[in-house]
DNA sequence: TTCCACTGTTAAAAAAGGTTAAGCAATTTC
DNA sequence: GAAATTGCTTAACCTTTTTTAACAGTGGAA
């Protein structure tokens, strides 16, 4: 059986809304809803669920389309990102590819349509799955994030929460640089001193722990972030 | 033969109340009517009965609508929610709550008209989801919820209400993190101190239970909540 | 070069969770 | 109606996880 794949919807008109959201159901995708800018980043970061792809209205309320992606892009460059915008501005489009945008969509436009860009896109991206069993390499080390495992010389090595969600964004950005502040508020929910501080702790924990594979090397970005490198 | 549905209707107002309860139930419902928020919140969560749809009105003594949609919302993303409100009420209220994919009704409406939202709503929601409480799978395991049941190997187990209700949790959350605090409320009432512990000796006595299938994990997310996590 | 914010690392303190068992009230059984 | 059983809470003790502290080393701007 197919796994359904996962939209996050933010859209704050009702109307469109509930539109395009029984539509996009009725396709075959689990749609999740949000009214607000902030509702919506809050659902993306709130690890209850893993988005597939991202549909972004340019104008909400609290925090709008464009805002919400460069925080989503900060940490995550892969999540296809599709605008929805009123206006037919050059430059918000340009803005919006600016951003890492995918796509753009300008009001008004047809159900079909919409969904024929969500295929294409989602053809030419391979569609990081979020399986249980789910298992990748870090260098020579398997890890398995959803079990929050690594697989060492001496056996299994269980992560603790912080560990996981640390070693996931730097995996997820290998050989890219993590945002201190970015991970800062994804994973600690605050970027303050002492959260910092916390961070450069678990920093400290995972190269000890990837210390097995000599290929694999945290470095960090003075002032900046982390990096994972992995030599060939 | 179709099984009815079960509806739960918050209305503070005894009329109208009364009204819907009737006309409701003359179309084939089983419908349970709270006049509280907090009424609805926990017959919602009372053991007795499962509901498929739920209507709440906005205003409301002790627990407005909206706050009691998001208290079931944070471990139920499936039930529909249709929203009563009064004409009165500024259309930017509605804005500033995120009501995730649900609806919402403006007063006066017509019995027609709420009947029509409900069944156009019942039609799209996934039929699967519907009979989550029939009898299932967990990794191996048997678990019919209704009769609060567990067939393991030596036997069929009875489970306490207690674990019922956490198990039944875990399973709708599948994979997915069962907040902690949200889950206390539901089955505790309150998320004080010693709740909290009694809810670890629960999941304690789960883990055991569940153990002679070793593909069955619950999963602690450190200052969250619990995983249940079922490997292929 | 010098200074100071930034990072690396280890250890101690604090918070959260795992588990077993004792306590207690309600209910059932004899 | 006493005794046993059941279901849940509270206590106790221990482990794990996370945060905070402390101190040492680094890097880049002035």
């Amino acid at each position: 059986m197919e796994k359904k794949l996962n939209i996050l919807l933010a859209e704050d008109d009702d109307n469109l809304g509930q539109l395009l959201y029984t539509y996009l159901q009725s396709k075959g995708f689990a749609v999740t809803l949000a009214r607000t800018g902030k509702a919506a980043y809050e659902k993306y970061n709130g690890n209850k669920t893993h988005f597939d792809f991202i549909i972004l209205d340019v104008m909400m309320p609290e925090m709008d389309g464009f805002t919400l992606a460069k925080e989503i892009r900060e940490l995550d460059k892969q999540t296809p990102i599709l605008f929805l915008t009123a206006k037919a501005l050059k430059e918000d489009k340009l803005h919006g590819f600016d951003l890492g945008a995918d796509d753009y969509m300008t009001k008004p436009f047809s159900m079909e349509e919409l969904l024929a860009r969500i295929t294409a896109i989602m053809k030419r991206v391979a569609p990081e799955s979020r399986d249980v069993n789910e298992s990748m390499f870090v260098g020579k080390i398997k890890y398995e994030p959803e079990l929050s495992t690594l697989h060492l010389e001496d056996g299994v090595k269980k992560l603790t929460t912080k560990e996981n969600q640390l070693l996931q964004l730097l995996v997820k950005n290998k050989n890219e640089i993590l945002d201190r502040q970015a991970t800062l508020r994804a994973v600690w929910g605050d970027d303050n001193y002492f959260n910092g501080r916390s961070m450069d702790v678990y920093i400290a924990k995972l190269r000890k722990l990837l210390k097995e594979d000599p290929s694999i090397e945290i470095m960090n970005i003075h002032g900046v972030g982390f990096k994972l490198i992995v030599k060939a």
